[in-house]
DNA sequence: TATTGTTATACTCTATAACTATA
DNA sequence: TATAGTTATAGAGTATAACAATA
């Protein structure tokens, strides 16, 4: 089927494109885990912010308190995280547990192999521009609130 | 909240983040319009492939039929497509209805400006750059079937 | 036997609205 | 009054499984 040639100078549409590629391979490598890109971001988030609490990943991850309930308690669930109760009462501190701490790495390591196949056509210095332009895109607005499916 | 550095250097994790600020503008322009970017390339691929079937559409989408029909049968409610009988009588021919080909036409333009601002931080030749190197990336695996929220 | 459209059903991720406890 | 966590409910987008009609 004929693609649609109107979207090729369309920068968003490039993104989306090669994004979806990447989603699919990370979701790809990270399906053993129970995991997917999202969660693996929040794994992180909370490894290099120990204590933190939901609503605060919430908004690191674009996405309301009700939703990151959720999603906290599925990392609670597979054992990669725990609440600990926080200085402020209304609040649960999160942290790795060793498990998390031990899979993470295992993931990361996946993951970085997984990448490098994504980047098998370019050089090594067009990656290096590649990763220093994406960085240019202009920053996310601040909307009033909408979900990003 | 500090932001995972382990990500910086990992080609998918930038095309996702710049891919979703994309996401995000391309459904706020295209909200008046009661379309989402899926649609809209649903939309343009029908222009592009007159008389193509829903099938076939899925495929070019990476949704399945179903999925697909879901699809196909928003746009004909709000009156952009139409299903003509195919020569095979199993098929549903899709052409765009002319209330379609308008509004084509006026969302391209909305998005085009939108794409604009999103490389305001870029110069003309990087943003030429960085289309150039975002074709360059592996294209999508062909996967047994798996879905890609 | 394989494919298209269709329907029914379910899962994931997200959101809103309301409630409770704490600040 | 404002905020964190929680729960219930809903919507969008996707999938699978089955069926009839057609190839």
């Amino acid at each position: 089927m004929k693609h649609a040639g109107e979207l090729r100078d369309i920068l968003g549409y490039q993104l989306r494109r090669a994004s979806l590629i990447a989603d699919d391979d990370a979701r790809h490598v990270l399906e053993p885990f129970g995991l997917t890109p999202a969660k693996l971001t929040a794994l992180l988030l909370i490894r290099g912010n120990p204590g933190c609490d939901q609503s605060a990943l919430g908004r690191a991850l674009s996405i309301n308190r009700s939703s990151a309930m959720k999603l906290v308690n599925v990392l609670v669930d597979r054992g990669l995280i725990e609440r600990r109760s926080g200085r402020d009462l209304r609040t649960n501190a999160l942290y790795l547990t060793p498990e998390g701490e031990g899979g993470l790495i295992e993931m990361l390591d996946r993951l970085r192999e997984a990448d490098r196949e994504l980047s098998d056509g370019l050089t090594a210095a067009e990656r290096t521009v590649l990763l220093k332009l994406l960085q240019k895109v202009r920053p996310p607005r601040i909307r009033a609130a909408a979900g990003r499916p």
